[in-house]
DNA sequence: GCCAACGTTGGC
DNA sequence: GCCAACGTTGGC
């Protein structure tokens, strides 16, 4: 099994939209960077993912998903049977009580090496290996 | 709203 | 293949 952490901007798409129909799945589509794209091609069902809320009040970790349909053709694409872009399908883990905020994501050292927490990074899916996510399971405790 | 950093596009 | 211009991301 893999880690991963997957950015969305909460007014699209929060982990409260996951959590209020736990149950149900949700298509992640609309990825239009192909190292972020060959990351889901990667996703396996069964991958918990962290949910990271960007470019809102309280930037950081808000949760965990898990994989529930690996990689197919992005009906949100041009043309979708291009298969040039890829969606998952992703369903509710876990809501942190409280966002893991960026600024204690980047005081974490096990985190240093992370493209997160890095300046002027733009990936929107990003590996983590398992180090890296106990770190930031411990830090939403 | 600002702006730095980045990825992509397209002319040459 | 180079690189300037452009559009987008994302923290602040």
């Amino acid at each position: 099994m893999a880690y991963w952490l997957m950015k969305t901007e909460p007014e699209e798409c929060s982990i409260d939209d996951f959590a209020k129909n736990p149950s149900k799945p949700i298509c992640w589509d609309g990825v239009r960077n192909y190292q972020a794209r060959n990351f889901m091609r990667e996703m396996k069902t069964g991958d918990l993912v962290f949910i990271y809320h960007s470019s809102c009040d309280l930037v950081g970790i808000a949760g965990v998903v898990a994989v529930c349909k690996e990689a197919y053709s992005d009906p949100t694409q041009e043309d979708p049977a291009s298969n040039r872009w890829s969606a998952v399908d992703l369903i509710f883990k876990e809501r942190f009580s409280r966002i893991i905020p960026l600024a204690t994501l980047k005081a974490l050292p096990e985190l240093a090496d992370n493209p997160l927490v890095r300046k002027g990074n733009r990936l929107s899916v990003i590996p983590f290996t398992e180090h890296e996510w106990n770190a930031c399971v411990l830090a939403a405790r």
